[in-house]
DNA sequence: TAAATTTGTTAGATTCGTCTAAGTTATTAT
DNA sequence: ATAATAACTTAGACGAATCTAACAAATTTA
């Protein structure tokens, strides 16, 4: 079994692999907030055991022990938030920082249940993959809404880099998954859009946010 | 905030304390199952934090703050066990576990939404009082089965000491907190019980067994 | 390409929670 | 009442996870 700490550092990886799967010391460092030598000497004590690629001055990979070691961590983060969501009728924008602490329990009668409970279910409150019990991801090609064109017809399908305060204004906006969002006009100067959803009048949407919708074309 | 370890020794000691509210360093130790010299050095840590008063070669003591502090850990302890088995529907012998764990959780308003889930319950699956917001007990007076006389009738109202082991086994003699009980003998020799509920024929219970169990009279 | 900057590594310190070994105080038994 | 035992404390070590300071390698920029 790994530690609390040990599961942050592999989640990390798994989350910032880019699609060669290789993340930098610097990026891992950043994005826990843990200093660059904290980093590297766990990077050695994972390598240790097997679930890291580590070679000096080279990115980090995961090894496949690592990653579905770190799938199953997220897996059990994701079936957290949508049993948070759909069970406890939290919103989908306080669920994180719970989930963020279940996700560390020992105890896979509890994630059994749960995963009973909703069904098995293959997405997350934000539309993200739900790991499988091997800790695969079975990825499903989305695009950005801000790749879209005026014109088209799309329907919100997940949501990416899914702070509070974005999820929040999502909901303030009332876009929700599942919209059907109809692309008005796209401006060439800083690619904001102008749309239209549920049957509500014109809104406009940054480039900002458009790119971290992610969207199914009608 | 304390943490995770800190909060285990408040527990413990709340759980331990007599009716003087005195625990020994051993008695501490022994349930921890950790050795007393580190024991002893936690509680001049905890002593520092005005958690526990501590004095060489005196029984140790929760002080006000200390046994706050505690009772608010078992609180969620016990909201999460009533969580599982009313809305997850665990067996009263599985809850143990999961909850030492979700106890710890860092989250104000997961357990108010437990609380509220479960309409402000007072006890917990075994009987036990739930802590109030300000860590308080509102204590019960229940008798053992074992003080009670041959001719009694009595209802269940809690169990004490619930081991996974113990619990089975009520399950297995289909005892449950409500059951109405009524003693026909009482052995003189080994204070073992013959017992009727349940519409059942007669059961016989062991002194060890009817000492855990505590009593309403009815 | 050489200097400046950024990234990565090594070395050594710190805190937390644990341990063992050894000594001290209190309690129990003879 | 003294010896034996049990309970408690002190001292010192260790692993895990963190840090800062200093140095080395790689990358960027001039």
């Amino acid at each position: 079994m790994h530690s609390y700490t040990e599961e942050n550092y592999l989640k990390a990886l798994f989350n910032l692999a880019n699609d060669k799967g290789e993340v930098s010391p610097n990026e891992l460092s950043k994005r826990l907030a843990i200093k660059m030598p904290t980093v590297n000497s766990m990077m050695k004590k994972l390598a240790e055991k097997k679930l890291v690629h580590y070679e000096s001055y080279k990115p980090l990979r995961l090894t496949d022990k690592g990653r579905k070691e770190a799938g199953l961590v997220i897996r059990k983060h994701r079936l957290t938030e949508m049993f948070l969501v759909q069970k406890m009728d939290f919103g989908w924008e306080q669920v994180h920082e719970i989930a963020e602490q279940i996700e560390h329990l020992h105890s896979p009668l509890f994630f059994e249940k749960i995963d009973e409970m909703l069904g098995y279910p293959t997405l997350d409150p934000h539309g993200s993959p739900i790991p499988d019990k091997t800790g695969k991801i079975d990825w499903v090609h989305y695009e950005k809404l801000s790749d879209c064109k005026a014109g088209e017809t799309v329907k919100l399908a997940a949501v990416i880099q899914t702070t509070d305060e974005f999820l929040k204004f999502l909901n303030s906006r009332e876009l929700h998954l599942g919209s059907k969002i109809k692309i008005k006009t796209v401006e060439r100067f800083d690619g904001s859009m102008v749309v239209t959803y549920n049957k509500k009048t014109a809104e406009s949407l940054s480039h900002t946010v458009s790119e971290r919708l992610l969207v199914e074309k009608l």
